[in-house]
DNA sequence: GTGCCTCGAGTTCC
DNA sequence: CTCGAGGCAC
């Protein structure tokens, strides 16, 4: 950033335009910092920016414009995008590449719900469009709100938007009093050509994509704008309902359709894969022709009483799929190779390529994954692109994997440069100097630095302020990385952020007054931390980065032992491989060796050891509650299927028990509480009796759990 | 021991 | 969003 000039050395023009300039990019960032999860200037650019203005206006008294930011300080900004919860996850879609996918998708539905044939299991079959999708809520037959899919939780509240949408009703007569439809956002091929042409005759932006261009109108903060651009909407599913729409997929589409929405009616009914891939190749043949972009075709299992048996893994119901088409490709030049070194120490390698167009954006980057890869070997040691290598210079093609993230598929050995020569994986870290080491087995090189490495101790830090850790406001990457290198209040380690505010209380050079950071930022700043000094177990043990412990283990860890100091004294006593600590963590849902190893060497290690002591010293850790299944009544209980299972298999019986808070095992122990024991049931009922565990008929089963529905 | 299933880690672009 | 690998069931 350019240094601004004195206020003193300007004309009156140009202190004119700067205000002018300010007036706009402030009003931007105000509306930015209320829609924006990753606002475009950080807190203390923005104070810079008011500051700047405040001095121009001093100056220049009568330059101060009527619509002078100075005037809107605490004015809440432009109403941007408020936040809605849905009230039921938007999901994504699992993919299927080819037709083998599809057929695997088959099969495992049909084993999960326990049929012996294709017979009764039907699907539809629908082009998956590319726009972006929205949920409608109706209450009493009326529009309430409309909502972006956002991170599946929480979407971006664009009502005034949707409303202006064809295909979206404002009211429909007949609905369930709830109902939230669910569908597709899009413009067509001739609108978006026609909307470029007026872009570009206006001398405005023109849109990459018809995909950009709907989400880039959807997402304006002036619906008179969205009004005047082409968006069209095609339902295809629902959330919350206060009635069922039916009893399959087909006839429910059909209801939204007599609703007065618009459903897509290239949608077909299908018995069986073979009708599913034929669907397939129809659409795939007559893409070019539909008028709008589609990037695959998603089947459904029709039955809707099938869909809520199947239910959903963490992220993707297991009733639905979709069938992507080959991905699009481009060639291009491979200019560079460079190394990220990641929180763990992970080198990854990053393609810098002569930037190239693949379906619509402009791609300058692509993943190399690891060694092997450039190598062109799997981490099995299989040869990829019949063992061809990647080299520095080398002609490549790319493509963006799930229509996203760009990697390199092949090379073009004979446009290679003579003196091209095969590429040298670094063997020390280019960030510290540190050797980098591969372990046996491990497809990846590490760095062996540790918080030696500049690079791991900044990684680590961004990951423990990050959304599903502290999730400080206001102390982001970009923070991060400024304050690493600060000279009098640098943030080393966890630790100093939580001394941050007396440290700079105690030092000369203030926060405040340092380049972009104003007095109003500051506070902000220490207030949030403050906010976050008390702190959920689980996010505690997820945001100190321990190897292979996410979100999930953290939470089940968190469960396990309760407390911030049963934690610390297990893992103190425990050995490695053995002894009462080891097995009891092993014992632990999703804890392995790999991850209980991380665990107690994290712990053990004086450096991380320490480390932590000094961070949990300055929080106020709350205990892990007990999981709320008070409604349930298997919660907490390790319940054990054997024999055979008559209405449902016991993948779903499994599932089920797990969603009321059951532990499910595999064998009986001391440790179970029930054994449901259908026909057949053998040595594990036996062992129930023995040990005089109580064991229930799956008959029985379903009555205890069969009020939860 | 083998084969799913999920989670964790790393990555790109807007 | 994908790949790899850990965890777990069979």
């Amino acid at each position: 950033m350019t240094e601004p000039r004195d206020v003193s050395e300007l004309t009156k023009a140009e202190a004119a335009a700067e205000l002018a300039a300010l007036a706009e990019q402030l009003g931007r960032a105000n509306q930015k910092y209320h829609t924006d999860d990753a606002p475009e200037i950080s807190d203390a650019e923005y104070d810079a920016l008011k500051a700047r203005n405040a001095a121009l206006e001093a100056a220049f008294p009568a330059l101060k414009r009527p619509d002078s930011p100075s005037d809107q300080v605490g004015a809440p900004l432009a109403e941007g995008f408020g936040k809605i919860r849905h009230a039921r996850r938007m999901m994504s879609l699992g993919n299927a590449f080819d037709e083998g996918d599809v057929v695997d998708f088959a099969t495992g539905i049909r084993r999960f719900l326990g049929l012996q044939s294709d017979d009764g299991l039907a699907f539809t079959a629908e082009p998956k469009i590319d726009g972006l999708s929205l949920s409608l809520r109706y209450e009493d037959g009326s529009l309430v709100h409309a909502a972006t899919r956002g991170d599946g939780e929480t979407g971006e509240n664009v009502t005034p938007n949707a409303r202006l949408i064809s295909g979206i009703p404002h009211k429909i007569s007949g609905a369930p009093e709830i109902l939230e439809v669910r569908g597709e956002v899009y413009m067509r091929h001739d609108d978006f050509a026609a909307l470029n042409l007026a872009q570009a005759s206006r001398g405005d932006k023109e849109f990459a994509n018809p995909r950009n261009a709907a989400a880039g109108s959807l997402r304006q903060l002036d619906p008179s704008i969205t009004a005047t651009r082409p968006l069209h909407f095609f339902a295809y599913a629902w959330g919350e309902v206060s009635a069922p729409l039916g009893t399959t997929q087909f006839d429910a589409l059909k209801l939204l359709k007599n609703l007065g929405f618009l459903t897509n009616d290239e949608t077909r009914l299908c018995n069986g894969t073979a009708e599913l891939l034929a669907v397939y190749r129809d659409i795939a043949a007559r893409r070019a022709g539909l008028g709008y972009d589609i990037d695959g075709v998603v089947y459904k299992v029709n039955d809707l009483g099938y869909q809520d048996r199947l239910g959903a893994r963490s992220t993707t119901p297991r009733w639905a799929i979709a069938h992507k088409f080959p991905a699009e490709i481009a060639i291009t030049q491979l200019l560079d190779i460079e190394i990220q070194v990641g929180r763990t120490g992970a080198l990854s390698p990053v393609a810098r390529l002569q930037p190239v167009t693949v379906g619509g954006v402009v791609v300058s980057n692509a993943t190399l994954h690891n060694e092997d890869y450039i190598q062109g070997r799997d981490s099995k040691g299989q040869a990829i692109r019949d063992g061809r290598d990647i080299r520095i210079s080398d002609w490549v093609e790319v493509y963006r994997a799930g229509d996203v993230i760009p990697k390199i598929r092949d090379v073009d050995i004979s446009r290679r440069a003579q003196d091209a020569l095969p590429y040298r994986f670094p063997q020390t870290c280019p960030e510290c100097g540190s050797d980098a080491i591969r372990e046996a087995g491990d497809s990846v090189r590490r760095c062996s630095g540790g918080l030696i490495c500049p690079a791991q101790a900044i990684e680590k830090l961004k990951h423990f302020v990050s959304r599903g850790a502290f999730d400080i406001e206001g102390l982001g990457a970009r923070q991060i990385e400024m304050f690493f290198e600060d000279r009098d209040l640098p943030i080393r380690e966890p630790a100093d952020i939580f001394r941050l505010e007396d440290r700079d209380a105690a030092n000369l050079t203030k926060l405040a007054n340092r380049d972009g950071f104003g007095e109003k930022s500051v506070t902000k700043l220490f207030a949030a931390i403050e906010e976050k000094r008390r702190i959920p177990l689980a996010r505690l043990l997820f945001a100190l980065g321990i190897r292979h412990v996410g979100e999930t283990s953290a939470n089940m860890i968190a469960q396990h032992f309760g407390s911030w100091q049963a934690i610390v004294d297990a893992m103190q006593k425990a050995t490695l491989g053995e002894g009462r600590e080891w097995d009891d963590l092993l014992n632990v849902d999703g804890v392995g060796p790999a991850l209980a190893q991380a665990l107690i060497s994290a712990f053990q290690q004086p450096e991380t050891r320490e480390a932590f002591e000094r961070l949990a010293e300055l929080l106020d850790i709350e205990d892990a509650k007990p999981l709320d299944h008070s409604n349930s009544p298997v919660a907490g209980k390790t319940v054990v299927f054997t024999g055979t299972l008559e209405t449902v298999t016991r993948a779903e019986a499994k599932a089920r028990a797990e969603t009321l808070g059951a532990k499910v095992a595999g064998s009986v122990s001391a440790k179970t509480d029930i054994v449901i024991a259908g026909p057949g049931a053998g040595s594990k009922a036996k062992k129930a009796v023995e040990l005089g565990v109580e064991i229930l008929s799956e008959e029985e089963w379903l009555a205890l759990i069969g009020s939860e529905g």
